[in-house]
RNA sequence: GAGGGCGUAGCUCAGUUGGCAGAGCAACGGCCUUUUAAGCCGUGGGUCCUGGGUUCGAGUCCCAGCGCCCUCACCA
């Protein structure tokens, strides 16, 4: 055991000598640090005062009528021991606030009589500021006390009765520099989060994101639902799965890549428009950009198309720019990205001609730069071994990706890439689907979904003759079945929440917005 | 899977050409009633990621392994 381990453990054997529960209990009636400083912004307190008189202890605290004791809880973070009076920066989920303990306030404090049982004692008198002087930095504690600032003006909350929540037995990280160590921080987030501000700020602002989101959809009349994570036959997208086993079924299982196939199942049954915030799997490769279980915000409108699904893009991700971060310009590495909508809407192919300088009907010329590329090791895609549109595809990533840095919607895919979707009504050999690209980078895919249960039980098996390995999806007998129940023609969207998270906060890595980010163990 | 980088006190980091393992914060003891990363005096704290090797001598050089990060590959 460390030392400074050992000094805590011995601490918490004189907190107990002194009558003091290091585990405390209920502690009722607390204000946030964000409400007493808010609070505090209405009275007029000068500098080096204090407010009075004393609320009665254990009353609920807020300014009412007045009144000015207060009730607050959180994390030591600061200890500065001056004598006869002790300074102490304690951090809550909404900010750090001081407090003051004067050897003087405290021990004329009037003891409070015990709570409920389960209920925290708050100490007054010798107890409390003995407790004040062996508190260590990661203590949880509660206090209760009135509201002054100090001669330089320092919001103050000067206790009289003090109360220990949890003793914390480990040292945190140095107090300026927070926890550095990438590992560190992803192995045991708790001690990021605790001592790291900007990274409890990127998980508010992911959950505000998402709530954000929520709102977005249940205002345009979406219903929320959940559907299996567990899927006999996957499917939705082309990805390798992760495989488990049912015990009691002796049954080959995989954990889902996409929800779509089931989503889509709720639109035949009469769900004219539902959502799912899905965690997928993928056992792929993990990049700063994939992670092999994410997020994804996948959605269906019955009667609607991809032109809708462009409209709640921009609604989602630039609302969420504006509402959640405060802007729709927003910083990512070195550049600023602008989500004011709307966005550029851009035809595929005339992206295509415009940065690799070559017709996408020009087959001949395509594969010519391909093989070029493939050669100097710039694409992966063998143009000998692919289809006309992977190797259009490869080119798209390699010539046009890059250049997308500010929002745009790339429209009208060739057909051989999507085949879930409905076919251009003018242009067969296109698909009527967007990506929506920022930073170069995939944020939102749509469709115009393919509803004839012929056409999709034909691009499924050409889709299955198409892959060669473990990529290869079974063919889903029961979801081209509900297709022939009639499934209304619709506009499909998926978000990754995580990239979009990623953008909007500014963190350059997946595992920054994922509180447990997948690690070997040690 | 390939290449590059990193791993030193609880934390943040130095460590020169291979020559006694260092600082700040934190801890411990002492002083201090208005501090702001408080200050001052004093003290303790190391599997230098692990295992081999070279050398009179390895944190430092070599080999192997483990973990993390980055690039590439993989990847709707």
């Amino acid at each position: 055991m460390s030392d400074q381990r050992a000094d805590r453990f011995a601490k918490l054997e004189k907190l107990r000598q002194l009558g003091i529960d290091p585990y405390g209990g209920r502690f009722p009636g607390v204000s946030t640090n964000q409400t007493i400083r808010t609070a505090a912004e209405t009275l007029d307190i000068s500098a080096g005062q204090i407010l009075g008189p004393v609320a009665a202890p254990g009353e609920p605290s807020a300014v009412v009528d007045g009144r000015v004791a207060h009730r607050a809880a959180g994390r030591v973070v600061l200890h500065r021991d001056i004598g006869s009076l002790i300074f102490i920066t304690v951090r809550d989920q909404t900010g750090d606030l001081q407090w003051g303990v004067s050897r003087k306030m405290v021990e004329s404090a009037l003891a409070v009589s015990a709570g409920d049982a389960g209920e925290a004692r708050l100490h007054a008198g010798e107890a409390a500021w003995k407790l004040a002087k062996l508190l260590d930095l990661g203590d949880l504690v509660g206090c209760e006390g009135r509201l002054g600032r100090t001669k330089t003006g320092e919001l103050t909350l000067w206790a009289t009765h003090l109360t220990l929540l949890s003793k914390c037995l480990r040292p945190p990280p140095e107090k300026f520099h927070g926890l550095q160590d990438v590992e560190a921080r992803y192995r045991r987030r708790y001690v990021d989060l605790l001592s790291n501000v900007e990274s409890r700020e990127v998980f508010l602002k992911r959950a505000a994101i998402i709530n954000y989101a929520r709102k977005v959809l249940h205002e345009r009349g979406f219903v929320e639902v959940d559907t299996p994570v567990l899927q006999p036959i996957y499917g939705g997208a082309a990805a390798r799965p992760f495989t488990t086993h049912h015990n009691a079924l002796d049954m080959k299982l995989y954990l889902r890549i996409s929800p779509e196939l089931y989503l889509k199942r709720c639109l035949v049954g009469g769900l004219e428009r539902v959502f799912e915030f899905a965690r997928c799997f993928r056992n792929e490769g993990i990049s700063p950009r994939h992670n092999p279980e994410f997020t994804m915000l996948e959605l269906y409108q019955a009667y609607g198309d991809y032109h809708d699904m462009m409209e709640i893009t921009e609604a989602i991700i630039a609302g969420a720019a504006r509402d959640v971060i405060g802007s729709y310009r927003i910083r990512f590495g070195e550049r600023e990205i602008d989500y004011t909508p709307p966005w550029p809407r851009r035809r595929y192919g005339d992206l295509f001609a415009e940065h690799a300088g070559i017709a996408m009907a020009d087959t001949a010329a395509i594969r010519a730069r391909a093989r070029e590329l493939y050669t100097r090791k710039q694409i992966s895609v063998d143009e000998a071994k692919a289809d006309d549109a992977v190797v259009i595809s490869a080119l798209f990533e390699h010539y046009v990706e890059p250049h997308l840095v500010n929002p745009m919607f790339v429209v009208d895919y060739p057909a051989p890439l999507c085949p879930l979707t409905k076919r251009h009504p003018s242009e067969p050999g296109l698909a009527l689907r967007f990506e929506a690209y920022v930073n170069g980078m995939e944020m939102g895919n749509a469709y115009s979904e393919l509803n004839d249960p012929v056409v999709q039980q034909e691009t499924l098996t050409a889709q299955l003759r198409g892959e060669g390995d473990e990529t290869m999806a079974v063919m889903d007998e029961d979801f081209v079945e509900a297709l022939e129940y009639a499934m209304p023609p619709a506009g499909g969207l998926g978000i990754g929440i995580d990239r979009l998270c990623m953008l909007l906060t500014g963190s350059e890595s997946i595992r920054d917005v994922l509180l447990f980010p997948l690690q070997r163990p040690r």
